[in-house]
Formats: C-alpha cells, sequence, structure tokens
DNA sequence: CGTCTATATAGATGAATGACTATATAGTAG
DNA sequence: CTACTATATAGTCATTCATCTATATAGACG
C-alpha cells in the first residue's frame, strides 16, 4: 500500500507530470527543466527527489550538471505501469505539446555558465 | 492535464483506495463504508464525492440508503485506466485482506436503523 | 403530517504539500 | 589551493487536504 501511494502521489501533481513527459523526450539536467518550467531551482531538485524516491527517475553525475533520466524499469510496480501509461497519455495535452517546443531550444551548454 | 490531475489524485490516498478495493467486492452505502473503515460519516461522504468527480464511482437512491458503485466505463479516460489497474492490484495487502473479511460481516440491514 | 434515518453540507483544525529565499555542498577548472 | 558552477538542503509561508463536530436536507414510513 505505502508503495503505491508513493508512485500515485509522485503522478498526482500537474509539474511533476510535466517533468515526466519532457524526460520521455530526452535525459535532462536540472537547469534545463527548471529553464523548460520557469521554476526555481530548489524547487526542481525537490521535485526530483519525489520522482526518485517513487523509483521513476535515476540520476547521474557529469561534469558538473546532474542529470536524470526515467527509470526503465522500475522496482515499483505501480510507478512502472504508472510510466507506461503516462507514456501514452497527455502527448496531445496542449501545454505539453508547448513544452517539448520550448524543450527543442534548450540545451545545458547554452543556459548554464551565465 | 485537468482531467489526468483528479484521477491522480483520487486514487493518491489510502482510504480512498480502501474504499475502491471495497467496491470492487459489492456495491456500499455510506453507512457499510463507514462502518468498514471506522471513520466519521461525513469524511466518508467527502470521499464519495472525490471519487464522483473523478467519474469512479455513480451512486443511486434505495430506500434511505445512498449507494456507490465502481463506474463500469468512466468517461474519463485515466480513471478507467487507474480503475482498471487498481483492480488487480493491492489483493494481497495485508490491509486490504483485513477490510474485505471484515466487510463480509458487514449488513446494511443490520448496521443501520440503529 | 410529523418523526425518524441516512446522507450531505458547512465550518474548523492540524498535517501535508509546493513554492520561494538563503545557504551549504560537491565537484570542475583555472 | 581557490574560485566558480550546478545542485542539494534548510527554513519559511500560503494553500490544499483529510479529518472532525455540528447542522441541514431529503426521503421513508407510521
Amino acid at each position: 500500500m505505502k508503495q503505491f501511494i508513493t508512485a500515485a502521489k509522485a503522478i498526482a501533481d500537474p509539474t511533476r507530470i510535466k517533468i515526466i513527459k519532457l524526460l520521455q523526450a530526452k535525459e535532462l539536467c536540472v537547469c534545463e527543466i527548471q529553464a523548460a518550467l520557469a521554476l526555481s531551482q530548489p524547487t526542481i531538485s525537490n521535485h526530483m527527489k519525489i520522482l526518485e524516491k517513487a523509483e521513476m527517475s535515476t540520476s547521474r553525475k557529469e561534469r558538473n550538471w546532474v542529470i536524470y533520466r526515467l527509470t526503465a524499469d522500475s522496482a515499483n510496480l505501480y510507478s512502472r505501469q504508472f510510466l507506461n501509461n503516462i507514456r501514452e497519455w497527455l502527448d496531445h495535452d496542449p501545454e505539453i505539446k508547448q513544452l517539448r517546443l520550448k524543450l527543442q531550444t534548450i540545451d545545458r551548454l547554452t543556459i548554464c555558465k551565465k
């Protein structure tokens, strides 16, 4: 039950859904997600922590960045199924479509090192 | 997106999951759910309102009772899929198993009209 | 009609949540 | 080693949410 609720709560927030839909396109560092969503950096970090706790994403370090990607085969059955569902959902949502367009203009090499 | 969040929030609460798992066994009136979960009557009514808003349950009046059942074919795609998922989930969860045993001892004819 | 019964609504309260600012940390690179 | 850069953590605040008690409502039935 606890695992289920952790997974369900993780997807029950529009910002995290946007992050998931962005990560479906490609792996991203924190500053890229921040640029796409126009939220503060700590807010993004907090959302990523929640997604990691639900085993929906993993991270690795690369140069100065922490790069996040969706978990391919989560150990959490519920997270796994939800991620599969969401992969087929919301592709035509106007907000998501716009975000994905915006994502194409975002590159960590350009955005960071201001 | 809004529909998705409504559906996801509806399932992201342990009490509502318990109610859904109970309703999988049979349709129930408010007082039966209340007896099974040991929560106040208004709390149950509130949860049922949230489930109805997500189009996961419907109700009908019968004598003094309002009887709730799970929606067979919800108009909300996300609710429909979540309900399908949950049908196969948590059957072996100890809390759910115990609730279902308890449910067998609960009958609206006995419980109400105190 | 009037009373009783089951449910719904209103309002209050404490806990959880999502956002922010300020600061700490860790690791890169001069 | 030192400075910088990206991210994480701490602390604060407003909002949402799950619960409760008290009360309203709607309908059954004597």
